[in-house]
DNA sequence: GCCAGAATAACGGTATACCGTTAACTTCGG
DNA sequence: CCGAAGTTAACGGTATACCGTTATTCTGGC
């Protein structure tokens, strides 16, 4: 055993690729294809694609074939209400339960994110979510958000990110929510700071063709060579 | 193929096992054993043990195993606090969203509900849950309370239920409230039905001794015969 | 040229078998 | 009698191989 499980390398290489929208939404993955490509057999293969289900990532039509999980305007209405209820809940508990080193923690994301620019803003906005997650010391809702986290990181992969500044500015007013322990405030920031991207991902959705995937795991006959 | 997919058998079958309790927290899986008595290979078996470790019912330790997840009382406040934002969404979400039909179905799990008893009521009242969170028209939402009204339905088996006339009187004020399409209360609610279960489950969970689930996967050598 | 039926490729589902690691049991020297 | 080294059972990780279903392609008759 060279440590991990190969199965966990190819799960966090196809959620990267999903997420990283290099794979669009209904796009097909055959085993056997990928299984060769990364260089293990069908088994962990299958296993991390199973992952990959339970995360909403993936779409499996029994006995078909799985399929990168297509997105309908109603599925991100849908993540944006989840987002807003969970979020909130989030920065309430933070701001309740949060200690002196937390809270430092997570103004340095703050300050970080407002020197960087580019992908490392990205990454260090996504780190101050984390943070702010992390703070509220719920294991329960640091799994589910993760898990919503990824899908909502791939949306912004696939429609574009809202105005960095904005953003910034709203964690900023999040972080002194949070470190002056007002979690009504908190609360209610954090649930704006989910609403303001909704309605322009909603109408980006909009463009996407709908995948069905009982049609888009139909087996396919590869061109023959000669 | 026989239909479904052995797959999905055995991870029907665990599930129940797991959340009906015949499994306590920290019971060691072994694939070789749960595939002998399932009746088939490994290779599904370790596909639904993935699934079951996605929706927290198992933990596996790579390399070493997988045990039925252990409950700490602060595992059952995260459920409790994520479980009262997402019934609030649920509720608003389903007064403001009901069909006539769904009102319906809806007012049919209450009525049931009260005119059965033992067991059955208690499907009855999940029954109603279920209807609620399909009202709300929010795929994400039914999925993620799904997978987290198992944990709580493995708590009431661990711990036992509440007062059945309290639930359902509470049941009918949600009824109401939704009925005649009134959000915020119908969000409040739904909070409040949820809190109620709260600190007396938490303190139920006080008695259960922990479980490290390192020292649970050890390796084990069976007694022998002679 | 067209359609029915046969041949076959594609691909998911699953059984079998082997490997490596870990820990329990055994054995042997002191 | 005890502790260290050797032996083997237990068990998760994974490759290989086969099966069955589905759909494409081929083929012969009209």
């Amino acid at each position: 055993m060279s440590g991990t499980p190969r199965r966990d390398h190819a799960h966090a290489t196809l959620k990267r690729r999903i997420v990283e929208a290099a794979y669009l939404p209904g796009h097909r993955l055959v085993e056997r294809d990928l299984a060769e490509e990364l260089d293990l057999s069908r088994i962990p293969l299958r296993e991390a694609l199973r992952q990959l289900a339970a995360e909403g990532l993936v779409v499996t039509v029994p006995g078909k074939g799985t399929i990168v999980a297509p997105v309908t305007p109603d599925d991100v209405r849908d993540l944006f209400d989840v987002r807003e209820a969970l979020e909130g809940l989030a920065a309430r508990l933070a701001a309740e339960r949060a200690t002196d080193e937390g809270r430092a923690r997570l103004r340095e994301c703050v300050e970080r994110a407002r020197d960087v620019r580019g992908a490392e803003q990205i990454n260090a906005r996504a780190d101050f979510h984390d943070e702010l997650v992390a703070l509220s010391g719920n294991a329960l809702l640091a799994d589910v958000l993760g898990g919503i986290s990824a899908r909502v990181r791939r949306l912004f992969h696939l429609t574009g990110d809202r105005d960095a500044e904005v953003q910034c500015a709203e964690h900023e007013a999040l972080y002194e929510a949070i470190a002056v322990g007002d979690g009504v405030r908190a609360a209610e920031l954090g649930v704006r700071h989910v609403t303001g991207g909704r309605a322009e991902t909603i109408a980006a959705a909009e463009a996407w063709t709908g995948v069905d995937p009982e049609e888009a795991t139909r087996t396919r006959r590869r061109r023959r060579a000669g």
